[in-house]
DNA sequence: CGTTAACCTGACCGTTCAAGTCAGGTTTCA
DNA sequence: TGAAACCTGACTTGAACGGTCAGGTTAACG
């Protein structure tokens, strides 16, 4: 019954990377990130890593590098980042769908512990894998809307370049989509 | 979203008086429970010590002493021996009901994370603060005597005690209830 | 072409905590 | 009195968590 640090900074990365990519901006570099959300910029950096490893953002190096997300918002759902970084979702391995274990019940069959595990599972696993980033995000841009906050992740460089030099500029590089490494949870 | 090896063991215990109970065997050694559920004695007695503290269970002393529950079966709620063991169910602090703390998140009120945090603690709270002992125990008995598993806690002494002696023996001993011990969790 | 800002990657490290174990005590029954 | 049971605190051991550090590589820009 409890998420990591290392689970809760990876969400909010990713919220915040799809907030900013539906107020146009893709790439964030991972001091921006780091700053705004109060993480310290080493360890963010050790997530984000993983992240990209199974697939779930994308990088660009270089000077004006950064993270984006390699997958439509409404594609990455919470239970397949908190799986990844936290391990399963169950309470008790005997429930677990993806990562069954025997526990030293003497009788599974009858065991009531296991009933009740398994509707905890169920109820979790059922919210988790339902909401995408996009659902979050949308929520919170329309709370944040509702009451004024000035939007995060208004580029100032961006909006004067907007003003000054509406040509062509900024050519929009393309995010190099890391290949992914299958990382199983043993 | 994990419970420890500790609440795993004091709900399959507890489960087990229960059960015990209704078959009208209130009282059982350390050692009964100990071999049924195949936990390390040692172990189990520290744990029943602690449901002791915090008046879940009694216990009687001496040759032929043992645990029983302190409460009524449905007075008993699984939130509450989680919340004793394991801590808060909420799977983050900010959401917290019994043991809320402010996290690093700058903007508390418009965190996308900490809504969804939300639906999880009220989905694993709403579970298990409305079974209870009673409701596990009765369904794990009906399962076994629909599967036609032998009863288990039919103590021979007992039974064989019925058939050799109906009087008034076995006085039923009083269990002491240990004074409460308010336990914090910090 | 060199500087600099960014990402990349593995190694390391201190603290906490889970899961037990151990040792010795006290209470009660036969 | 002896055995069976509970009582209680202290100890151990290994893993996991939450980070840090050091030294790469890549790409834009002047
Ligand atoms: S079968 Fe897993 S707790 Fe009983
Ligand atoms: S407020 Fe707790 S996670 Fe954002």
């Amino acid at each position: 019954m409890k998420l990591s640090k290392r689970g809760e900074y990876a969400m909010r990365a990713l919220i915040d990377l799809a907030i900013a990519q539906a107020l146009g901006r893709a790439l964030l570099p991972l001091s921006e990130l780091s700053e705004k959300e109060q993480i310290p910029a080493a360890f963010l950096e050790q997530i984000l890593f993983q992240l990209r490893s199974a697939g779930i953002v994308a990088s660009v190096r270089g000077k004006h590098g950064g993270y984006c997300l390699a997958k439509p918002t409404d594609q990455i759902r919470f239970g397949e980042i908190i799986r990844l970084i936290d391990g399963p979702l169950a309470p008790i391995r005997c429930v677990s769908q993806v990562a069954y274990a025997r526990c030293t019940c003497p009788d599974e069959a009858h065991c009531g512990l296991r009933m009740l595990m398994l509707d905890v599972r169920n109820a979790v696993a059922g919210i988790l894998d339902k909401y995408t980033l996009a659902d979050v995000a949308d929520v919170t841009l329309r709370k944040l809307r509702r009451d004024k906050v000035p939007s995060p992740f208004v580029p100032p460089a961006e909006l004067a370049a907007l003003f000054d030099a509406p040509g062509p500029a900024r050519p929009t590089r393309r995010a190099r989509v890391h290949p992914v490494v299958p990382q199983g949870q043993p």
